[in-house]
DNA sequence: TAGATTGTTAATCGATTAACAATC
DNA sequence: TAGATTGTTAATCGATTAACAATC
């Protein structure tokens, strides 16, 4: 079998920044710019446009000598590597203050993420709804995804269960955890999983170590 | 005066870090592991014993050749370079489910921060109070700043007001902005402001492109 | 064809790791 | 003192940038 570009591994660096040229370009959309430069993405993205050139060809030639990107070409592009044709299925698991105002934020539609269902084990919030979804028992999970494809287990459990929530996402069969709690998920325990912590207090603790910085200078 | 260590620049891959040093060590005081050699460290963390030494030297030599780190120190020190003893007060411009459901989580109190007020534009909301914190109009935003002291603005608003919240927490003149939604907030405009941006939509994308290279593998 | 801009190779820079002397 | 482990320098590795030939 043929090795093409695509077959080989791409390196963490530049697949974190793959969302961000998700964004820009669908920036770009909005304002019905249909064609761009690495020059002139460069200069609005902030970063070199070897960087941006060198970037895109780990997936494949996206532009065109002489003319530059085209625009809705590379945005699809770049959705498509980035699963957002997809269609993933999500379930929350926690449906607190945090797992509900995810479940109605606009954070998973604008990347083809449905969310189907939430899981709780508190009265008081199973059978609700959010934003069309049902708050379910927390115990039905995984008669839940039997009967559903469920791709995603979103955790917004206190952080003291997170690796219970994980056991349940694991045996529920699912593909990756999007972890939200302060806790890490052991990859080596959960080899079949894919698994992406947000660490929002990491990034608390930055801001806090840049705003000390500043004034220190 | 004279040059010390702690005053060279200490490159942002090292920052970065440093958080989860902090949440490490605490498992280990929780633990009551109170000496830690780097190479013990390293294996837990799954990084090597080098790169522990190299980054905790750029603040200071915190160790004792022969013996290791002393957990307690150790983590006093981190957490003052993080700046967790500062008490840092926080509002959030943004009082939805995410605001409200930010205002009663422990990401702040567990670092030191502490929230002291929400603001919105909904009167529906205005008035109300959650874990203890009132929700202001969002017009009192300059007058409250002005009788308290106010460190950080943290944007929970939607995306498309993203701009406006930084342009009211700038001229409110808080330090640092901790930004949740999917717009970016650019530094040339706020360049008094440290801004951080959580970006939980790229994680999510990341997750999702993992999820998918996995399945291809 | 001439001009523009990519794709790609080569050079540089920075970050990580290895090694070891200093020292507790 | 001998053993252990840090702090730090030197070597390696990878990522970024610069340069330019290919080509639209």
């Amino acid at each position: 079998m043929q090795k093409n570009k695509k077959d080989t591994t791409v390196s963490a660096a530049v697949i974190k920044r793959l969302p961000r040229y998700f964004r820009y370009l669908r920036m770009l959309l909005n304002e019905n710019i249909l064609r761009i430069s690495s020059n002139e993405l460069a200069d609005m993205m902030d970063v070199t446009a070897s960087q941006i050139r060198q970037d895109l060809n780990c997936f494949g030639g996206f532009g065109q000598q002489g003319y530059g990107y085209n625009v809705t070409y590379l945005y699809g592009k770049i959705s498509e590597i980035l699963g957002v044709n997809e269609n993933y299925q999500a379930i929350i698991i926690g449906a607190g203050r945090l797992g509900q105002a995810l479940a109605s934020s606009p954070v998973f539609t604008k990347r083809g993420v449905e969310v189907c269902a939430l899981f709780d084990n508190n009265p008081q919030v199973i059978g609700k709804e959010v934003d069309g979804k049902k708050i379910l028992d927390i115990s039905e999970i995984n008669n839940f995804c039997e009967n559903n494809i469920v791709d995603i287990a979103v955790l917004t459990l206190p952080s003291e269960f997170a690796d219970k929530g994980a056991q349940l996402a694991s045996s529920a069969g699912v593909k990756g955890i999007w972890n939200f709690t302060s806790k890490e998920i052991s990859a080596e325990n959960y080899p079949d999983l894919t698994i992406q912590s947000v660490h929002m207090g990491d990034s608390l603790m930055m801001l806090c170590y840049d705003i000390r910085s500043k004034e220190n200078e």
